[in-house]
Formats: structure tokens, C-alpha cells, sequence
RNA sequence: GCGCCCUUAGCUCAAUUGGAUAGAGCGCUAGACUACGGAUCUAGAGGUUAGGGGUUCGACUCCCUUAGGGCGCACCA
């Protein structure tokens, strides 16, 4: 918050040169040789005031309010338009003593609110793959630091249960007369993309697929005998991966849930009159007079009287509105859904059921091999999230040789650690080329070093007592004022994250963060300081920062290992 | 064909949403310790931000255009 705190000052300066202006916008400094923060405004304000920025500029530095005196080292215009602003030592151990202090480093959340996540979007009977690992670790961040801002989140898996999927499996079960008893996960496995390559190039089959698919949603016994069993046996895997994954769940819900609400909702659209018949479907017209292109109609039910995903899609959020009449649902997705949701947002919003503008797509980009095509094995399949955490684990054992006698816990911990971080640090709504051997380094941007950079500064830590520790006002050295410096970006990191819904942002400065306690590790010794108070000082910012860290990387989900 | 997204150092990515000299990691080169954990740290080289035009005090960022790539275009999810 170190931001608006700053902004807040200028604002009073501003003012007290008679420049009213509603908004100042600080932001830290591109120019840390200069400065430690700037502000641009000058230039929009000379605009409004058709004055020059430098008659702007020069009056407002001159300000001789105590409060700039408190704040800053050095408080300068330059030319062409920028105020710098170098925090003067006090102000900088000030925030510092309230970010120990307060609750959450001061973060204040703006006023409570309930959300609703979509993520993770399993698909039951057909194995986890890559993809799915993408859409439960943005997803999980993105509920942690929502739920940090003092926010209401409930988290809803959403699985894919009640589609057509569902229909090849039982075809295929019922092929190899596969009793009730005899499905297990490796069945499944084997069955889905079986039948799912059948599909593609025979239509008869396809066809007795979707008939079984439809009778199973009408209600056929049989059939929902034997979709009990996959659903328990599908979950029962998915629970498994989930946890390792520390990715976890409030709601297991899935299309079939959505089922009760389709005809209230088809209802909704009638009474609005939204429904239309078109080619023996009925679809809900969303075109807007500005687009560019002609967006198709959302299908609400097929001609044979089935209801599809979009259909599911706003059943759910009809149920979601009415059990926790939340203020924004959240959906973290494949971006190749975009027009999907797009088209279902906008009938939402025609309903009534939900504002457009409450409903966030959350798109995420493809994990992608070598090759810059989707992340396969040799063998050309998606492969297992299960084999893809031993491999994890395989490769960042062959690093080193006492890797191999590490605590199997502390290992798993650090696969996590390993996938997380190079998955989050990547721009959500981009492509990332997954690279395993470079993720599970220890030198470089990875998972493994910040958790090493904890790890090392704990060590001091734990040597010490940390009772009593309090900090001054002196800064000694230039590292040591870069390093606090870093750490009270947190609030404002944490906070832009929230905004964007971005821990990318997150994880991005975590790293800056460790290069910074790296940097200062090594130039200054600790333990054996005579200078006491020297001593007390640092202790008190490294363990500041490190409970930073560990926040931080709880809002990544990745936990600390005992040791590594 | 139409629409959306992308193109930044050899490779993988940033750039606080229009600000100053475009930053990191890997790799490469050269250094620093009898180690509070060297799985570290300090330097250096490396860029016409795909090409061209425009908007303005100022453009990787906005607009137009050309080229290349990815994705999507109603009875799958």
C-alpha cells in the first residue's frame, strides 16, 4: 500500500500548490538509479491547467509541507515531466514496522464480496492430462489470493460427468462385458480414447454413443448404475492427483448437478422471450449491433430434445446464483473456449440471471512442448499427470547426488514446488513451453531456488533468538536499503495480483525478492556481528521477509520443505 | 474465407497498462570464498521490440498496413 499511501502525500501537496486534481498515480520508479518511486502526472495536468510542466513541476518539489521533509530523501522534478522520489530512511522503517505488525502487512481489503470459482473442469472417465494441471494451479492461486483479500470464494471442480464421454465408456464396457465390479480406473483409461478414436471415423457408432448418452440423462437405470461406478472411481483418481497437488475443492459438483435447472432456466428464457427455433434446435440470439463478426447463436437444446454444455453452463450459474447469490463467478479455462463463454455470459446477462460484467473468463494458454505444439510424450499421447509428477521428481533427483536420500515428503513438496512455479510465473493467458529439465533447476528463475533462499536465511534465523527483535532507523548499507525496499512492494504486488487475478505477478517477484536476500546474504554476515543492534536490525527485516516469502508461496499453493 | 490472440537478446520469458537508458533467467566470457548452506554472489558481451506508415511532448504498448505463427467459427465438451 505503499502506493497509495504516496499518492495520498502528493495529492496533499498538489493541493496545497493549488493544482485540484482528483487522481495522482504513483508508480515505482523504471529508473531505480534515479529514484525509488515516480510520478508521471505532470503531463495531464499541464494539459488541463495549459501551463508548462516545468512552471507545474517546479512548484510542487518546492513545497516546504513537513510531511514531504518526513517522506523523502530526495523530492525533484525533472525535466521533461517526472517528480522522483527517494524515501527517506525513517518513512521506509515506518511501513516496515507496520507490515511486521499488522495483519496481512496492512493490506486492508476493500469491502467483502462472494465469489465463485470454476476450475479444474476434470473431465470424468478420461485421464488428467497436462492441461488439466494448468486450470487446478492458476486456479488454486487464484482462489488463495482472492480468499487473502478478505473474500468469500467457493471453489467448484465442475467435472465434465454427464456428456458424451460418458456414452462411449458405457458403449465400451459394454463390449468387452466388463462387469460392474471390474471397472477401475485403468479400464477407464483404456476405454475412453479406444472408443473416442472409434467415434471419429464411424458415425453408427458415434450415433449409438449419443442415444446411450441421452437415455442416460433420461433416467435409464442401467446406465446410471454403471455411471455410479465410474463417477466413484473417476473421482477417487482425481482426488488423488488433486491432493498431491494440494489443490482442493469445495464443491465437486458437475454437469450432471446442473441438470435440476435446466427448465427453469429454459423457462427464464422463455418468459423473455429469448428462445427461438432454428433448424429443429432452439438457440438464444447474441449478437451485438458492434461486433465485428457475426457471433453464432448460443445452442440451447439439440433437435433430438438433448441439452449441451452452453445449456449445462447457464444452469449452473442459475444454481450457483441461487445458493450463493455471489458477486462474480469465475471461470479459469481453456482460452479456447472464449467464444463459448462469451455467448454464455451474454445470455446470462439478457436473462437476467447475471450482470456480463460479474462474470470473468479467465482464459489460460496452452502448455506446449519442444515444439511449440501441445505437450506430448514420445509415444504421441497427453501424458498422465501421474507420470508427469515422477518424471518431475526423477529428473530433479538426477541433479545431485544427495538428492537421492532425500525425505520423500520434502521431495514431493519440491515437484510442486518445481511445476507450480513455472507454470505461474508464465503470463496466465499465454502459451508456455514446458521444459522439465529447466523448471526443475536450482540456479535460475525455478521453483527450487526460492524455496533454497528461504531455506538458507531460516538457518540464520533459527540460530538466533527472535524475541524482542526490533528495528531503528538505520539503513546500512546500499543492498541492505534495496532489499527493504523490495519488501515493501508486498502489499501492492498482493493487491495487483487480486486486481488482474494474476499470480504471475506474484511469483515474479518472489524471485526479485530472493535475488535481492541472495545478494545481501552474501555481502553481509550475520551470526557472527558484535555489532548488536546491527545484528537485531537485519534479524528483524530477514524475518520479515521470510514470512513474506512463505505467504507469498502459499498463494502459489507450494509449501517449504523440511530441508533440501 | 471471417474473427480473436501472438511475434521483444542465440533460447525461454518480463516490461507496473502511453513515460526516462526495453529488463530477467538459461547459455557464453571473466571474476569472488578455508562456506552464518557455493545448489551462492559480482561483472561483461548480446536489441532497428517481425517490416513499413501514422497518432503526440513521449510508442514494445494505441490506429492503419504487410509478412509469419497459434486458436476458434451452432446440434462435442
Amino acid at each position: 500500500m505503499i502506493q497509495k499511501q504516496l499518492e495520498d502525500i502528493l495529492k496533499t501537496i498538489f493541493k496545497s500548490c493549488d493544482f485540484d486534481i482528483e487522481k495522482v498515480t504513483v508508480n515505482l520508479s523504471n529508473r531505480p538509479d534515479l529514484c525509488d518511486y515516480q510520478c508521471n502526472d505532470i503531463f495531464k495536468l499541464s494539459k488541463v491547467l495549459k501551463q508548462s510542466p516545468i512552471e507545474i513541476g517546479e512548484k510542487i518539489v518546492g513545497s516546504q509541507l513537513d510531511i514531504v521533509k518526513k517522506t523523502f530523501k530526495k523530492f525533484e522534478f525533472v525535466s521533461p515531466g517526472f517528480i522522483n522520489m527517494t524515501l527517506s530512511d525513517e518513512f521506509i522503517n515506518t511501513n516496515l514496522s507496520s507490515m511486521n505488525s499488522a495483519n496481512k502487512y496492512g493490506i486492508k481489503s476493500s469491502q467483502k464480496e462472494t465469489y465463485v470459482i470454476d476450475y479444474g473442469g476434470a473431465n470424468v472417465a478420461k485421464p488428467l492430462h497436462v492441461g488439466h494441471m494448468r486450470t487446478a494451479i492458476v486456479g488454486e492461486s487464484v482462489k488463495r489470493i482472492i480468499k487473502f483479500m478478505g473474500n468469500d470464494i467457493i471453489s467448484d471442480i465442475h467435472m465434465g460427468d454427464y456428456g458424451l464421454q460418458i456414452g462411449q465408456v458405457i458403449y465400451g464396457l459394454q463390449q468387452e462385458n466388463i462387469d460392474l465390479e471390474a471397472i477401475d480406473i485403468k479400464v477407464l483409461n483404456r476405454i475412453y480414447p479406444q472408443i473416442s478414436a472409434l467415434c471419429k471415423d464411424n458415425e453408427e457408432i458415434k450415433e449409438i454413443c449419443a442415444n446411450i448418452t441421452k437415455e442416460l440423462q433420461d433416467g435409464n437405470e442401467e446406465y446410471q448404475k454403471i455411471w455410479q461406478k465410474i463417477m466413484e472411481v473417476s473421482k477417487a483418481d482425481m482426488r488423488g492427483l488433486y491432493d498431491y497437488l494440494d489443490v482442493h475443492f469445495d464443491l465437486w459438483y458437475g454437469e450432471s448437478d446442473a441438470y435440476p435447472y435446466l427448465e427453469p432456466v429454459k423457462n427464464l428464457l422463455v418468459s423473455k422471450k429469448l428462445l427461438e427455433e432454428s433448424q429443429g434446435a432452439l438457440v438464444v440470439d447474441v449478437k451485438k449491433s458492434n461486433d465485428k463478426k457475426e457471433l453464432p447463436p448460443l445452442l440451447f437444446q439439440k433437435s433430438n430434445g438433448a441439452y449441451l454444455y452452453a445449456s449445462t453452463d447457464l444452469a449452473t450459474i442459475y444454481q450457483r446464483v441461487k445458493d450463493f447469490k455471489p458477486n462474480h463467478i469465475l471461470y479459469v479455462v481453456d482460452n479456447r473456449q472464449q467464444m463459448h463463454f462469451e455467448q454464455v455470459f451474454r445470455v446470462a446477462d439478457k436473462s437476467g440471471l447475471m450482470n456480463y460484467e460479474n462474470l470473468e473468463f479467465l482464459g489460460y494458454g496452452t502448455v506446449n512442448g519442444e515444439d511449440n505444439k501441445p505437450y506430448k510424450t514420445r509415444s504421441g499421447d497427453a501424458p498422465s499427470l501421474a507420470d508427469l509428477f515422477k518424471q518431475t521428481k526423477d529428473i530433479f533427483i538426477s541433479k545431485r547426488e544427495e538428492n537421492k536420500n532425500m525425505d520423500s515428503k520434502d521431495l514431493d513438496i519440491i515437484v510442486n514446488a518445481i511445476l507450480k512455479f513455472a507454470d505461474l510465473y508464465n503470463s496466465r493467458d499465454k502459451d508456455y513451453i514446458f521444459d522439465l529439465t529447466k523448471f526443475s533447476d536450482v540456479t535460475g528463475k525455478t521453483g527450487p531456488y526460492i524455496l533454497y533462499t528461504y531455506l538458507r536465511i531460516r538457518k540464520i534465523l533459527r540460530e538466533l533468538n527472535l524475541e524482542d527483535i526490533t528495528l531503528n532507523n538505520t539503513i546500512y548499507n546500499e543492498i541492505d536499503r534495496e532489499l527493504r525496499l523490495k519488501i515493501l512492494q508486498t502489499p501492492d504486488v498482493i493487491e495487483s495480483a487480486f486486481q488482474e487475478r494474476k499470480p504471475s505477478y506474484i511469483a515474479d517477484y518472489l524471485y526479485d525478492l530472493c535475488v535481492c536476500a541472495n545478494s545481501f546474504y552474501t555481502t553481509n554476515h550475520i551470526l557472527d556481528l558484535i555489532d548488536k543492534e546491527k545484528q537485531n536490525n537485519w534479524v528483524y527485516v530477514l524475518n520479515l521477509m521470510n514470512n513474506i516469502i512463505k505467504d507469498l508461496l502459499n498463494l502459489l499453493a507450494i509449501d517449504i520443505p523440511s530441508k533440501m
